[in-house]
DNA sequence: GCCTGTGATGCCGTACGTGCATCACCCCGG
DNA sequence: CCGGGGTGATGCACGTACGGCATCACAGGC
């Protein structure tokens, strides 16, 4: 033997112990154990010279602990209670019964997708701990970059290396203008009728791809909008339409609850296009948890 | 192999494994563990079959831990850490230096020979715990019988079976009585002069060996004396003495300081003798601290 | 007194952990 | 583009030590 570093004696010598140091009786230990008398009083010898102290008075009735054999059987018990525990713990890890998952999403997701798959992971994986934190599509870009969290909702702003993403909804905007605007009473809007209508956008740092689309949609409607505010996030610009800054745009699902001096109109023609995206990275590999977490988001 | 009992693998694995998911290198990790790099993957090999998980992601530059290898680890490191403590931890106790002993004592005892064997044993065993309890010497006995005491100081009583004993104290009694006696101001008093002297005494149940030397002193000294109160422990009778209710018996040692109400008299002819013995089981043979401990006691 | 039951010991086969040599693969540099 | 250094994995042979079987030494009991 090369060198047994610090510990000079074997899981084997522990279990063997234990059962002795229980039973007191090696015989009948030998028997539980599943191995010969003459093996197990070899090995508690070992034991007792590997730690150089008696840990067993053996008397012709009998066997009883030394001080010394109290004291490792104190520190064993719980020992081994941990280590034996581990296959099953790991077990539960790799099945994708217990971990934890870090997640981003935006305030949009958390409008939309995200509530329904939050229950249903959690109805179905329970030991599973998520932490969820809002932050903008640009900096989920960079934490899972970074591997900083394990998958992001966000908003899709050009491609996305070394993410894998899933499409998970897409609609179009339609607008949010004050009650008291000229153009409230309309059934549906257009863009061109929206020139001269100041809007709450965010900034464009945050979502690149969301806010060139709303300028995309204007152009393709001839007229050039005016940026009135910026303001993030997104849902607080309910707060400056509703305060008469302005109108912005919104997806219908998150038109949901909205206060009565505001209204919400769909577009006619052009309009930008809310998405959101699950995205996370291609390496490494998802553990369980997350491999479950993914099926159920993308289903 | 007749089968792994519970845990299906050694501390060995644990130990290889844990220096490679620190060091994250094989061919370093086998050189600090002072085997060949081939030992080292087939024991990692093993550990990851024996729990069925994959622990380590190898790359061709490296390896990384996966989540399972994370939280395997994490049990796995402070149960090394203990398990590596133990051999030193019996040898402390196997040496003495730590451990802890239940030891019953007198009031003669304290006010005499044990405040001294205490604090030369802590200042050469200061890891050991002592566990002191004051009880007659009947009961110690009983404890000692019964192993719930390590030893005792106590007062003997006959012949003590299945005990070592050590005469650590033997002193003539003088007789402690009230300044108002009429006998106070002779020097030292002989038994016959107490023959009208109400005495204090304990119950004899308590120190039968004690309780007769005093009556055959008295025997010997041709009266026989008036027990009028009996009290527990021996120290307490100090307070009625100084109620004028009586003479008592008292070593020279404990009757170190009195009250001013009362006085202390040597005794010259016939006197009982108090004595102090340590006494410790036969069987089992002392641990270390306690064989520390009689020894310097005994001293 | 023998018989039963305790744990310890002698002997031997074999399983397995080990080291050496080599392989398969990738990154990196000329 | 191709080789050299470095990674971990694999084939093979050796030695050890773990375990089983048989037996010993010793104490208690109807």
């Amino acid at each position: 033997m090369p060198r047994e570093f610090q510990i000079p004696f074997e899981l084997r010598h522990l279990v063997y112990f234990r059962e002795v140091g229980q039973r007191l009786h090696f015989r009948k230990s030998a028997e539980a154990l599943a191995i010969a008398q003459p093996a197990l009083s070899r090995a508690v010898a070992q034991l007792e010279s590997a730690v150089g102290a008696r840990l067993l008075n053996r008397t012709r009735r009998g066997v009883e602990l030394t001080p010394a054999g109290r004291l490792l059987l104190e520190r064993v018990e719980p020992a081994l209670r941990g280590l034996a525990a581990i296959p099953a713990e790991l077990k539960a890890l790799v099945s994708g019964e217990v971990g934890h998952i870090r997640i981003a999403f935006t305030g949009l997701a958390m409008a939309t997708v995200l509530p329904g798959i939050l229950r249903e992971f959690h109805r179905r994986h329970p030991g599973v701990r998520l932490e969820l934190s809002e932050s903008p599509t640009a900096s989920q870009l960079t934490a899972l970059e970074a591997g900083e969290i394990a998958c992001g909702f966000f908003h899709p702003d050009g491609p996305t290396p070394h993410l894998h993403t899933r499409l998970l909804l897409r609609e179009r905007n339609g607008v949010l203008l004050p009650v008291s605007h000229p153009l409230a009473n309309r059934p549906t809007l257009r863009l061109r009728d929206l020139a001269d209508t100041p809007f709450v956008l965010f900034p464009r740092t945050h979502n690149a791809g969301f806010y060139d689309r709303v300028l995309a949609a204007f152009a393709t409607a001839g007229v050039t909008p005016r940026i009135a505010e910026e303001i993030w996030p997104r849902a607080n610009g309910v707060g400056l339409v509703r305060a008469g800054m302005g109108a912005t745009f919104m997806a219908p699902s998150e038109a949901r609850p909205l206060p009565s001096e505001v209204a919400f109109r769909p577009l006619s023609g052009p309009a930008p296009e809310s998405r959101v995206v699950l995205g996370w990275p291609q390496n490494p590999a998802p553990d369980a948890a997350l491999a479950a977490f993914l099926a159920i988001a993308s289903a």
